[in-house]
RNA sequence: GCGGGUAUGGCGUAAUUGGUAGCCGCGCUAGACUUAGGAUCUAGUGCCGAAAGGCGUGGGGGUUCGAGUCCCUUUACCCGCACCA
């Protein structure tokens, strides 16, 4: 809101000595300004929202933080930041903009520390919350913290818990592609057994209505847990015994523990799983109509994996047994060329068909595979490996009699564990074959492969019955119809996307709010919520194995044991989006009325390891939720932005081998040296500051230095920030040295918001300096000195070309150019002397996203009586219609030569005959005649001569 | 191996989206002011050259009057997935 006429400079002057702290007028005091600005946000409460009908809504949301000891690096914030700007852009276009904050603040580093230390977790992490919050203040942010959640906070995790039951629950109808009451199932299953059900299953099951009538209780259960889409299933885990735990797939990198860098092994255990494979298809869907990046829609796609082809029928035995054996394949047209068969080490049909005469060789090669950690399996891909099970398989088409093998390199979770090789057009059969001295059939006209598999879908099909002649492209259809029709297969579509690990052996996250009734293996829930994480007395499992919650006293419901594994990071961070919507309802996540007006994210900031993680499982919740009516989005995040990691710029100093003394870097070349990380704090512009050096460590008190020019300069490295590598830069320091909008400003100049680049103080003055010429503009030699003149039309162009460019940039997430738009405008005002309140007062308004403190402070110069964030965004289009010329480049014979300025609304005859006068063509056409003249209107004009 | 991306001065980057490459900032050079400072201001700064001029967007080729931008090819680096049949 705007007090037009009322207060005039001498009033604002007035006015100010009555601000919220007494701020110098004379000089740019970053300290005072930020610090009155952040108090008066606090106690005003400005940035809080509530539901306005009246409003568009506006959802600005950042990845909240795991709050880690080491507090915020300089590189966290710029996220933030964006998205901070980004908010207060919205704001004052009149958007009722949510713009939250939280802790996922369950998780493994404060119970590892826990267990070194004997300290409460919940203890670490409130402290950590604090020294996060404490440095976000800081940077001046505009969250409403009034909806802050913390993911260890009992109110918030029953609704994770809730959540949890309602999955319990529920059951995926593959028909309806829809989640649904497990109570639907059930009636159905009294009324017609399983038949003519489709309804995602762990494993295939077939009774009949009066089988199911005729269960008991405990076997009921046993038959709705394969149906649950939260459920609990015997399953190959990552299993780290360095944590004590299962780990998901995204927890794992090759072959160690993201967290922590711990082995990781294969192993079967019983576990709490989600259905995210049942959601498969419609993650992979609508991922189009994300406004996410291409890389982040890809990496999604690729995890979640989908391949067509077809599922195969093979006969398969021995002398004692006949089985049906099916496979799944992508290439069910190379059917011809199968000359044997594989199967995974772990799965069923090994013991099924190893006969007795190699039983002894087969249970030698089960042994070596199972001893191999992940890791090993994994660095050993180019080692061929197996063993023969003495079995045969029949090929439908040929009725050939097929070897069955084992070998590693066929996986036990995907497909069906078993495969038909075709080593004349598949890389990894062929090396098996060939190790093998297995039969190798080409399929392809003309292929060669002697040397390698032709793996590529083309060509012309040979040897291959009724395929023969026709393309592969044509092939595989038919041959899968050809299946279908000899009922000997079907169609199929295959995942690689797997059902979510959900326990974890672990004390630090949200209990299960399950009991197992009168002691069976009959899991229930506990509707009862919040089932409150108990207190133990070490975190570590116990004498027996269990998890750490078997410590708990009294740990029981009713009498009967609960379960003892907590759920993973990523279950409180899935639906925290949708609880900052509505933070303190205590009757449901969040409120009809709050998520009908608020809905989803319109924009969400955040780095890119989340993207097989968080950005699936939350998805996943999300669709849940939404099936089950619950909420009224089916994607929780409309847009996303991932944001560079900034990297650290270490510096070197470098020693003299066996001596005190440093050399700087430009003669290092001259000695033997050895290379050390300095730390960054003691190094200004490369430079080191060589007291703060000998005072750093002890045995640098006595350093001698040899200097090139009097200083001595270090070396330096992008390499990641870390404490070891010496090159942490702390915010706090930045913005107690410059301010925090230098800082804000610095960290989005740096570069593109979504590159990775590495931190360099050094460029940091020119954005300081930037911020004291904009004081300066306001305050001349200690006089407040904004006019009242009427803009001149120089002027007024220079800020409406400035509000255009930065509106475009904010829009495109370019926030680097929008910082050298400023500069460049600042500049200029300079250059023409130019201290009028009405060009001013715009440029504030657009500069106060970037640098709220300091243009909040000059705004109430200005004679605002309120803090702009609450003022609407005058457009000030109206004052001034920009020039609507055009330089057209002139070219000669295809030389462009000069440039000649006309009005835009020309015709391209006019501009014809403006080019022809133009006294300047004379000289380039060195008398020759003008052919032609190609007027391109708005781009260039060619001359032909 | 598959997929995605990047490549421009000493450095970070920009380029009206096919129109005079190098905006803005750092750094550097020179100067001014100054009871020296990591303050401020002025001028210069892609490369070669005394200059005229020439050369310049990783390399090679192409389309076009005109290419950093589009197409083909090649190299280097970064990221993701990886025995997924």
């Amino acid at each position: 809101m705007r007090s037009t006429g009322l207060f005039c400079v001498e009033e604002a002057v007035k006015l100010h000595t009555f601000a919220p702290s007494k701020v110098a007028v004379m000089e740019y005091n970053f300290t005072e300004i930020e610090q009155c600005w952040q108090q008066y946000w606090a106690k005003n409460k400005t940035f809080k929202v509530e539901i306005d009908p009246l409003r568009p809504k506006f959802y600005v949301l950042d990845m909240f933080p795991y709050p880690s000891g080491a507090g915020l690096h300089v590189g966290h914030p710029l996220g933030y930041i964006a998205s901070d700007i980004y908010s207060r852009y919205k704001r004052l276009k009149g958007y009722n903009v949510l713009h939250p904050m939280g802790y996922d603040a369950f998780g493994l580093p404060a119970e590892q520390y826990a267990i070194q230390t004997g300290q409460h977790p919940a203890v670490t992490t409130q402290k950590n919350i604090a020294r996060y919050r404490e440095q976000m203040d800081k940077i001046g942010f505009s969250y409403d913290w009034d909806r802050e959640v913390q993911t260890c906070d009992p109110d918030y995790y029953k609704w994770t818990q809730w959540a949890f039951i309602e999955m319990f629950h529920s059951y995926y109808c593959c028909d309806e592609q829809q989640a649904r009451p497990i109570s639907e199932l059930e009636e159905a299953f009294a009324l017609q057994g399983v038949g003519g059900l489709n309804a995602a299953c762990t494993e295939k099951l077939d009774f009949s209505a009066a089988q199911w009538n005729a269960m008991s209780e405990q076997e009921k259960q046993d038959v709705l847990m394969n149906y649950r889409i939260a459920y609990i299933g015997e399953t190959a885990v990552n299993w780290c015994s360095a944590l004590g735990t299962v780990l998901a797939n995204d927890e794992v990198k090759d072959g160690f523990s993201v967290r922590g860098g711990h082995p990781v092994e294969q192993k079967k255990m019983k576990q709490w799983q989600l259905r995210v494979s049942a959601y498969a298809e419609r993650l992979l869907n609508s991922l189009e109509t994300l406004a996410w990046s291409d890389s982040l829609k890809e990496m999604q796609r690729n995890w979640i994996g989908k391949s067509e082809g077809a599922e195969m029928v093979f006969k398969v035995g021995n002398d004692s047994e006949e089985y049906d054996m099916c496979v799944f394949t992508t290439r069910a047209d190379t059917v011809f060329g199968v000359t044997f068969m594989v199967l995974a080490p772990e799965s069923d049909w090994v013991e099924k068909l190893t006969t007795p005469g190699q039983k002894e060789a087969v249970a030698a090669y089960l042994l070596e595979a199972k001893k191999k950690t992940e890791r090993e399996r994994m660095t050993e891909t180019h080692k061929v490996s197996g063993v023969f099970s003495g079995s045969y398989a029949v090929n439908p088409f040929t009725g050939e009699k097929l070897p069955v093998w084992i070998s590693e390199y066929v996986l036990a979770g995907y497909g069906t564990g078993a495969i038909m090789a075709v080593p004349a057009h598949d890389s990894r059969d062929y090396v098996f074959a060939k190790q093998f001295d297995l039969p190798i059939v080409p399929l392809i006209q003309g292929c060669d492969v002697s040397l390698e598999s032709f793996d590529a879908k083309e060509g012309v099909m040979c040897n291959s019955g009724f395929l023969n002649g026709m393309s592969v492209k044509e092939a595989i259809p038919a041959a899968i119809h050809e299946v279908e029709r000899l009922g000997i297969g079907k169609r199929q579509v295959n995942y690689r996307l797997r059902d979510a690990i959900f326990s974890r052996q672990r004390y630090w996250g949200e209990p299960f709010p399950i009991y197992n009734k009168d002691g069976v293996a009959m899991p229930m829930p506990i509707e009862a919520l919040p089932l409150e994480l108990p207190d133990v007395d070490a975190f570590l499992p116990t004498e027996t194995g269990e998890p750490p919650l078997g410590r708990a006293k009294d740990w029981n419901y009713q009498g009967c044991p609960i379960e003892k594994s907590t759920m993973p990071g990523f279950a409180g961070s899935s639906a925290y989006y949708l609880r900052y919507m509505d933070p303190r309802n205590h009757d449901a996540l969040v409120s009809r009325e709050a998520n009908d007006y608020w809905r989803d994210v319109d924009l969400y900031i955040g780095g890119t390891e989340h993207a097989t993680g968080h950005l699936i499982y939350s998805r996943f919740w999300n669709k849940f939720l939404y099936d089950r009516g619950y909420i009224c989005q089916d994607e929780p995040f409309k847009k996303l932005v991932n944001q560079g990691m900034i990297q650290g710029r270490s510096n070197f100093v470098y020693r003299v081998v066996n001596t005190n003394t440093f050399v700087s870097l430009g003669l290092k070349e001259q000695y033997d040296t050895t290379e050390l990380h300095v730390d960054v704090s003691l190094v200004q512009n490369d430079r080191l500051d060589v007291e703060a050096f000998k005072a750093w460590r002890p045995e640098f008190a006595a350093a001698q230095f040899i200097f090139e020019e009097g200083v001595y300069i270090c070396g330096w490295a992008v390499e990641k920030m870390s404490k070891s590598m010496h090159n942490v830069v702390n915010p706090d320091r930045i913005c107690a040295d410059y301010g925090a909008d230098t800082l804000r400003m610095y960290e989005m100049f740096l570069g593109p918001l979504e590159q990775a680049k590495p931190w360099d103080t050094n460029g940091i003055d020119g954005v300081h300096r930037f911020l004291k010429k904009v004081w300066r503009l306001f305050y001349d030699k200690e006089q407040y000195a904004v006019t009242q003149e009427a803009p001149s039309a120089r002027e007024l162009k220079a800020l409406h070309k400035l509000i255009g460019k930065v509106e475009s940039d904010i829009e495109q997430f370019s926030f680097n150019t929008s910082v050298s738009a400023f500069m460049i405008f600042v500049n200029e005002l300079m250059e023409l002397k130019c201290r009028k309140q009405a060009i001013l007062e715009p440029f504030l308004i657009v500069l106060s996203p970037f640098a709220p403190h300091i243009t909040e402070e000059l705004w109430k110069q200005l004679g605002y009586s309120q803090t702009i964030s609450q003022a609407q965004y005058p457009q000030y289009n109206g004052s001034f219609t920009l020039e609507h010329t055009f330089e057209y480049p002139v070219s000669v014979n295809g030389k462009l030569r000069f440039k000649k300025e006309l009005p835009l609304e020309m015709s391209q005859e006019q501009v014809q005959q403006a080019i022809l006068a133009d006294p300047q063509l004379e000289k380039f056409l060195g008398g020759a005649l003008v052919k032609k003249v190609i007027v391109v209107p708005g781009k260039i004009v060619n001359v032909v001569c």
